[in-house]
RNA sequence: GCGGACGUGGCGGAACCGGUAGACGCUGGAGACUUAAAAUCUUCUGCCCUUAGGGCGUGCGGGUUCGAGUCCCGCCGUCCGCACCA
């Protein structure tokens, strides 16, 4: 029998095997308990990386053990397989993106299985394959038909030289990425899914999700962000712009009387108006929009405001007239696109007005008595009595909100309502590689959805790119369609879907794949909801929401009856490394730089090297670690041990030398401790509680996602038997072991089960029953205090009552000494805990 | 600026409900085995004091408690998110 376990030989072997026999296949018709594990599926963007070992081995050790524990597991895997890198790769490489991006998956899939995962390889998909698009299609059909899609004029990032749209992304410093252009806005009409017909309930179905974590769903509640306020209107002295009115949101109703300006946002009408024909307007606006655009800077950017000179009209008061100024800090797609400033009671107001001038004034206090206090410093935000207000003086804020809004219902100038920060959701994109839109545009009949028999509406292949802009756009048989609806010469839709369509569903057409439809209804509801999501926090929002989106717009088109699609969510932490830095201030890789001493040094120059900060794993800063040689040369199960080990999984991993060579060592010590056959007889308790508090600890810490834990309960686990005696409980514990361990380092597992002379898989064993009886210890080690300090401790029976303890303590000899014949104020026993005198 | 999370040895981190802080791993030291190296095994490894032993220690300052890493108040620092949300 080999000494040492050769991952080389044995990994290829058991992963051979385990396909052979269909190991990890789900069943859709089980009659087992189903368990669905699933992780984010990857963009083949060309090789796996760090993040994504860590990723799937989380998942793959949790859908090990449901198998132990006799669960059904459904654990695919597939490839989000549309999107912008394949065609930047087909510009920059002159190569096709179908080509590229196919060529990627059978590369990461051939490192993906040298990792041992326990995939359904049977029900791999490609969100890039007319099998899956086609029915992505179909179902776009249903919501469209079903009222749930439109199309309206939407703005975009156009390059005027690329002659392309542009994401967000590619803008940098308002210029395109490639042309170094200046960015235009353009408005074309685009396809939107009605994401805002849903903003209640995805804002209540988050109240459901209580295996998801806090973070996530305070941050889809915030992007939901529901305030419910009044709308009001405002008259404005003179006509402007064409209005007589300005209508203006508030959240803050009962602070009407507390008002001294009205502003809008520069991208106002009456801004836009007022700019025609003021140049100094129209130079104020410009000077808004530079500079960023994001929170962080606007927040720290100065507060900025222009006086108009129009004055608007008090709703409760036909005398009192405000000023109303045009602001950088009103946003034109959230409300009305204005509001009135409270100075005193909201502190960007207070800012504002301290610097125009403007009233400040109390309308909410401690008190009635205290309406006559100034506003010191800050605003005050804080709830309170109404004051200086009129009819509401007296009322709490609540109160008031609805006073307000009932008076201005009642006499037409303004009405209570909700306002989402959740827009709908613009899914077209001007580009080739993506589910290409089932639409055809039709000069009589307008758009009509492609008939679902002609799905799917296949991309065509040949395409190139070395023209600027969309090349569906210019490929003239495949845009050239009659219309199925009056058969006159029509054009395809060239836009295509938004790649988080793709991601919306996917998990459904995991569960159940026909031929013929996207998914059985039934199937699909047997797996459905995702038992435990893994994947990375950068999706909390956008991927996370869209499918919970999309789900319930099945759920209303009646196609899935299934509410939330994920019922646990696991957002794991990132791969890191140390960084290192040349004296030129270049980034180097971890492998062109070698330890000398406490210093670094580069390999090739034996030039100095600046170590920096432990930092994402990321390209630019040269700090990433390749997993295929690092399986090369330790194995699967190291690697995988090693992913697992130390670090809590939501937090960062950093990735080691050290690290792996430790895994390393205990994947040999486990296939060390598995080939001693020192048969022995006899029982050893202690052996045998040790093993069974394993045995729970494991299973518990498995289930919580806690693997740092499992591992270290393992580590324990291994030592004891080591240094234990042979006996009966000693082989007993070796070989449970090796179950314990199986979900996490699957290829040492099954060989050193096998030569244990046991038939049959590892895998598929059962998960060891801990015994309750042996869960408990029958002696327990107790603390003695003397006020509050640690002074010796003492063993005594588990459930000893509080006199044995209490005499046992003051009998100690350091107790003794310390309390010189003294005997304690108070005794304070905690039952097989500790004692603590009060002296 | 707002929102959130976090702060424990040289490092990653344990510590259930307030009850022996530092489990487990890494690193490092000493030793055994070996011609030698690797591997392996034994052992030590929070700081300070000369030892028996003692003192100090969970970012800082207070508080509650017989007892605080854990609870409360106030700071400081780091990281993450952001859409100025009226």
């Amino acid at each position: 029998m080999a000494s040492r376990f050769n991952p080389l030989a044995a990994d290829a072997r058991w992963q051979e095997l385990w396909e052979e026999r269909g190991t990890f296949h789900a069943s859709n018709d089980s009659s087992k308990p189903k368990s669905y594990v699933l992780e984010m599926f990857p963009y083949p963007s060309g090789r796996i990386h760090m993040g994504h070992v860590r990723n799937y081995t989380m998942g793959d050790v949790l859908a090990r053990y449901r198998r132990m524990k006799g669960f059904e597991v459904l654990h695919p895997m597939g490839w989000d397989a549309f999107g912008m890198p394949a065609e930047n790769a087909a510009m920059e490489k002159k190569v096709h993106p179908g080509e590229w991006t196919r060529e990627n998956i059978a590369t990461m899939k051939a490192q993906l299985k040298r990792l041992g995962f326990a995939l359904d390889w049977s029900r791999e998909l490609a969100t890039c394959e007319p099998d899956y698009y086609g029915h992505e299609q179909a179902l776009f059909l249903d919501l469209y038909e079903a009222g749930l899609v439109y199309r309206k004029q939407s703005e975009v990032n156009w390059d005027p030289v690329d002659m392309t749209v542009l994401a967000n992304e590619q803008v940098i410093d308002g210029r395109g990425w490639r042309s170094g252009a200046l960015v235009e806005r353009r408005k074309l009409s685009q396809w939107f899914l009605k994401i805002t017909d849903f903003a209640e309930e995805l804002l209540e179905g988050l109240g459901t999700l209580d295996q998801w974590p806090d973070k996530v769903r305070l941050m889809q509640e915030n992007w939901i962000g529901k305030s419910v306020g009044m709308r009001f209107s405002f008259r404005l002295e003179q006509p402007a712009a064409g209005l007589t009115k300005l209508e203006v949101f508030t959240t803050r109703p009962d602070t009407i009387f507390g008002s001294s300006f009205v502003a809008v946002s520069p991208d106002h009408p009456i801004a836009l108006e007022l700019a025609e024909a003021q140049p100094e307007v129209a130079e104020f606006i410009a000077d808004c929009k530079r500079g960023g655009t994001t929170a962080a800077e606007l927040e720290t950017a100065e507060k900025k405001g222009f006086d108009t000179g129009l004055k608007v009209l008090h709703p409760l008061d036909a005398e009192w007239k405000l000023p109303l100024y045009i602001a950088n800090f009103v946003l034109m797609d959230y409300g009305t696109g204005a509001t009135f400033g409270v100075p005193g009671h909201d502190q960007r107001d207070f800012e504002f007005a301290s610097k125009y001038g403007l009233p400040i004034n109390r309308v909410v206090a401690s008190s009635l008595d205290e309406a006559d206090k100034p506003i010191a410093n800050e605003a005050e935000s804080g709830g309170g009595v109404i004051v200086n207000s009129g009819f509401l003086d007296g009322m709490d804020v609540e109160g008031a909100k609805a006073a307000v809004i009932a008076r201005a219902e009642a006499e037409g100038w303004g009405q209570g309502t909700t306002v989402w920060r959740l827009r709908d959701w613009g899914v077209s994109r001007q580009r080739y590689w993506g589910t290409p839109i089932p639409i055809i545009h039709c000069e009589s009949c307008g758009p009509v959805a492609v008939p679902k028999e002609q799905l799917p509406v296949v991309l065509p292949e040949d395409v190139s790119f070395d023209q600027p802009g969309n090349p569906l756009d210019r490929h003239a048989s495949w845009t050239k369609v009659d219309c199925p609806r009056c058969g006159a010469a029509a054009r395809r839709e060239t836009d295509t879907l938004d790649t988080f369509v793709d991601s919306s569903w996917y998990f459904i057409r995991f569960a159940s794949q026909p031929g013929d439809r996207p998914f059985d209804k039934t199937d699909a509801e047997s797996w459905l909801p995702v038992g435990q999501y893994i994947g990375g926090v950068e999706h909390a929002i956008l991927h996370l929401l869209y499918a919970r989106f999309w789900t319930r717009a099945l759920k209303r088109i009646g196609r899935l009856d299934v509410e939330e699609p994920f019922q646990g969510l696991f957002t794991q932490g990132m791969v890191t490394h140390e960084t290192y830095k040349a004296g030129d201030g270049s980034w180097l890789s971890p492998d062109e730089v070698k330890r000398d001493g406490d210093d670094w040094v580069h390999i090739e120059n034996g030039q100095p090297v600046t170590p920096g900060r432990v930092e994402k794993m990321s390209k630019s800063k040269k700090n990433t670690v390749d997993p295929e040689p690092i399986v090369d040369q330790y194995g699967a199960d190291a690697v995988r041990w090693f992913m697992l080990s130390d670090s809590p999984p939501e937090r960062d991993l950093p990735w080691s030398e050290a690290g792996i060579e430790g895994s390393w060592r205990f994947v040999q010590r486990l296939w060390r401790l598995s080939q001693e056959h020192a048969a022995g007889e006899g029982e050893d308790r202690a052996l045998d509680r040790k093993l069974h508090q394993t045995i729970a600890a494991v299973g518990a810490n498995i289930e919580a996602l806690a693997f740092n834990k499992a591992v270290a309960n393992i580590y324990e686990l291994a030592t004891a038997i080591e240094k234990a005696p042979p006996s009966r409980s000693r082989s007993t514990a070796a070989e449970a072991l090796l179950l314990l361990v199986s979900p996490m380092v699957p290829h040492v597992a099954e060989e050193a089960w096998s030569a244990a002379g046991k038939t049959g898989l590892a895998a598929d064993a059962s998960w060891p029953e801990a015994d309750p009886a042996l869960l408990v210890e029958d002696e327990v080690t107790i603390a003695v205090q003397v006020n509050g300090k640690l002074r010796d401790t003492l063993t005594a029976p588990k459930g000893a009552p509080r006199e044995t303890l209490q005499e046992m303590a003051l009998s100690s000899e350091k107790v003794v000494k310390i309390l010189e014949g003294k005997s304690p104020r108070k005794v304070i026993v905690v039952p097989d805990r500790l004692v603590n005198l009060v002296a």
